[in-house]
DNA sequence: CTTGCTTCTGCAAGTAGTTGCAGGAGCAAG
DNA sequence: CTTGCTCCTGCAACTACTTGCAGAAGCAAG
């Protein structure tokens, strides 16, 4: 598998520090596979590396998720959880003014979808989905 | 305006009591208009009403949610807001085998609006949303 | 390999929201 | 109007997550 030098790059060259606790929660995220809440990878990471704060985790896991490193999901009610981001698969949202489209994370329907299965059993369709709308700059012109 | 008698009703043909924190609730909900934090809701009817406890407030407005009476929209990182629910507009999921249609709230498309408008300045198109996949009952034959 | 700037971390305290529990109140029946 | 069952509320403790701060550590330059 791709493992996470490529991560780790990123995160160098948007100016951001590699410091051993975030190579250890990145390696927690991407070694554990799924989805996983912020205390499973605090005390994955505790077992080799005890004097790291659940703090810590937060801040890393909502810096990772700026950088489009990691999708969070949270399903209102229970803990968040949170996955290895995948760059290439994406949606559309296209203005129905100037018709361009905006590329739009999978995160953004993932808690949709996750509501519609837990709630009614409804398996949504959203390989393919586009969304319509009015974009920022035709709103403001 | 309608006004929350018919909301009141509601609640006691649920079964659910009468109880003057709800009515009040209620009130201060309706009364205020748009989208409220549950803390402006307490702090609303602890004008006339100081015995009331912010946990109470919570339990009420989780109560009201299961009832469709009020709508919650939790922008994740703020807090959460609640607005009375309007019956009528709704959504529907379309089952791909079986092509049967089931209503979905406008809260579910809310939240998804919601991020969409403040993280891109995307304004979506939901008021004819049918959403298309698999129901329940075609997943389990 | 030292110096120094800046960013990151651990600690502890704070916030939004939830939950267990025991007493209090709604509501139906008599 | 009283009785009694059950649900609801207030209190306090708890969970998930955030934030302010001071010291520690990364990294680039000398």
């Amino acid at each position: 598998m791709a493992g996470h030098g490529n991560v780790v790059a990123t995160l160098r060259e948007a100016g951001y520090r590699l410091t051993p606790q975030r190579v250890m929660v990145l390696q927690a995220i991407t070694e554990g596979g799924g989805h996983q809440t912020a205390e499973a990878i605090y005390r994955e990471v505790i077992k080799t590396y005890p004097y790291l704060d659940i703090a810590t985790v937060y801040r890393i896991l909502q810096l990772l998720k700026r950088l489009h490193l990691v999708t969070e999901i949270d399903l209102g009610g229970d803990s968040a959880r949170y996955e290895v981001a995948e760059p290439n698969k994406h949606h559309h949202m296209v203005c129905r003014e100037c018709s361009r489209t905006f590329d739009l994370s999978p995160s953004y329907l993932e808690e949709l979808r996750l509501r519609l299965v837990n709630e009614f059993g409804f398996e949504p369709d959203l390989e393919h989905f586009a969304i319509g709308g009015q974009c920022a700059e035709c709103a403001s012109a």
